[in-house]
RNA sequence: GGCGGAGUAGCUCAGCAGGUUAGAGCAGCGGAAUCAUAAUCCGCGUGUCGGGGGUUCAAGUCCCUCCUCCGCUACCA
């Protein structure tokens, strides 16, 4: 068999100048579930996350707590890795912009930008509030009674000039739209896209990628004064993990072109036109798709500091436990849209999903085989069509969810397996093995063969979105480690009767209101 | 303002190369069953498919128009 095509997702690495969140957590899970399922599924994965670090607002924020900007963040970066880790995320690496490997990357790549004749020293020449710290384009400008510009925040602007080095961004216009045609899928979901495209289409100017006002930053090559715009840098982060500027190094050999950047929708820019167009440049192959996600809203709001209704990932993995958690997120929210998040919805999805669907199929049907089966995987005789027709919905979950998962629809490729789950429950309740048991014990284990070797299949698939309670269904079976794959989901790899199953427990709890007391 | 998206059952959404009585899940109501985590299964919706107009033998599904909501409209990230 040979080895399928090597899989590097990343998610955006996340700006520590604050508390990680919950928008922060969704795209981790989100892309650990899409990472696992491409292991399960045969790919050798790379899964990069991480922090980035620089920029003005990291400085400003280091410079009121009274700290450098570095001390500031390294005290920050923990707090993202240990969130990584508690959503039991399986990244391969966790990148810090700080780090030395970095800057060599981005020095590397700015350079080569350089060598192609995309960078040119000029000024950058604006609107400036001084009081706000920030540029503002004319067209947000008011005018106040005296007929001065005034910031949209009231405060006053006045024309500043500033030595900046650009990037040519506007020769890359035409081969952008030339990738958006010729690769349809580069951008998703495709409303995105809509919106890149006629971004380009309205013409791109000339990218302003240094910054001489502050020093947290990469340093530009050969001119110290300067440091590299955050994005330029921060986009790097997906090869610097790979090892460049040594293109030789296997991990970029491997897996660079990325398979796919999942970000938020508010990025989607900087990863579809900046991020390509700085590739082009340093003549390095372009990713093969850039997918945002949705904002999470709580209860329909935006959550912000403000209002206080701000959901803390690491209370709700301790209210609701993780692989509930991230169950909910990946199943209710369509990939792509926007999400609600409320205690009712996820409580509901848990419990109908988890508890009464999957976790209530395999305690109904466990418990039979330890009753009746003598605790073993039953011996079963030949098999009717509708054994087979269930039995054959499930070794083709693979191919339905795959298809979904390369659409980037997790919910989709989680709705498939369940309607194989609901299908399990309807033909348990047609074939009453309970009845069997009288009539025809041979025929009961058979029913219970075929049902124990849907939940094998359920379980194998569910890895990829709930991992420990996938592993203790499966431990339920007796599954050994290296038959939980994907490439078990296969007649060829079905349970073998006699197998002695530990005693059954229940996988998935079901949630119960807490008593108001 | 310009460009783009959306408006379908209480809720979340699917449907749209136009074509039989507009669907699913959840919630609700009724029933069955009793293996199971009071779980499961079955049945039950008179929905103006945002409003109006048009094309067509036939329109959530195409065209026009209006209303509402949302996104994008570059240098904070």
């Amino acid at each position: 068999m040979s080895e399928k095509t090597p899989y590097y997702i990343t998610t955006a690495i996340s700006y520590p100048n604050g508390k990680p969140h919950i928008g922060h957590a969704y795209e981790a899970i989100a892309t650990d579930t899409i990472a696992r399922f491409k292991r399960l599924d045969g790919h050798p994965v790379y899964f990069l996350t991480g922090t980035d670090e620089h920029g003005q607002k990291m400085q400003q924020t280091a410079e009121k707590n009274g700290v450098s900007p570095r001390e500031y963040a390294d005290s920050m970066a923990p707090a993202f890795q240990e969130m990584v880790t508690a959503l039991g995320c399986s990244n391969d690496d966790f990148i810090r912009t700080s780090e030395a490997r970095h800057y060599k990357a981005s020095q590397a790549i700015w350079d080569k930008m350089v060598a192609k004749g995309d960078i040119y020293l000029d000024k950058y020449a604006g609107w400036y509030s001084v009081r706000d710290e920030a540029y503002y384009v004319e067209s947000e400008l008011t005018k106040d009674e005296n007929g001065d510009w005034k910031a949209p925040t009231g405060t006053p602007v006045e024309w500043v000039e500033e030595e900046s080095y650009f990037f040519k961004l506007s020769a890359y216009g035409d081969k952008l739209l030339a990738l958006y045609e010729a690769q349809e899928d580069f951008i998703g979901p495709s409303s995105r896209r809509n919106e890149v495209k006629s971004f380009v289409k309205s013409g791109l100017k000339d990218l302003s990628v240094s910054r001489t006002t502050f020093d947290w930053g990469i340093p530009v090559p050969n001119n110290d004064k300067h440091i590299m715009y955050v994005w330029v840098d921060a986009l790097t982060n997906y090869i610097t993990a790979l090892g460049y500027p040594d293109e030789d190094n296997p991990l970029y050999q491997k897996f660079w072109p990325a398979s796919a950047h999942i970000i938020g929708k508010d990025i989607i820019r900087f990863h579809a036109i900046y991020w390509p167009a700085f590739l082009m440049s340093a003549e390095l192959p372009l990713p093969k798709h850039v997918f945002a996600h949705g904002f999470l809203f709580n209860k329909g709001e935006k959550m912000s500091k403000s209002v206080g209704n701000v959901i803390d990932p690491m209370g709700m993995i301790e209210e609701y436990g993780l692989d509930s958690v991230r169950y909910y997120f990946l199943r209710e929210v369509p990939f792509g849209q926007d999400g609600n998040y409320s205690h009712e919805a996820i409580v509901n999805r848990v419990n109908a999903d988890l508890a009464n669907d999957l976790g209530n199929l395999g305690q109904r049907s466990l418990s039979m085989i330890a009753k009746n089966c003598d605790g073993k995987i039953p011996v079963f005789g030949d098999f009717t069509e509708e054994d087979q027709v269930l039995l054959n919905a499930a070794y083709g979950l693979v191919e339905k969810s795959r298809a979904e998962i390369d659409k980037f629809l997790i919910h989709n490729a989680l709705a498939v397996i369940w309607d194989v789950i609901g299908e399990a429950n309807r033909y348990i309740t047609v074939q009453e093995p309970w009845s069997l048991k009288k009539t025809d014990p041979e025929r009961m284990a058979t029913v219970l063969y075929v049902v124990a070797e849907i939940l094998r299949c359920a379980g194998i698939m569910a890895q990829c979105v709930m991992p420990t309670s996938a592993e203790k269904l499966l431990d339920l079976l007796h599954i050994p480690n290296d038959a939980r794959s994907f490439a078990h989901i296969h007649a060829d790899h079905a349970l073998k009767s006699g197998v002695e199953l530990p005693k059954p427990s229940p996988v998935f709890p079901r949630y119960v209101e807490k008593e108001d007391e």
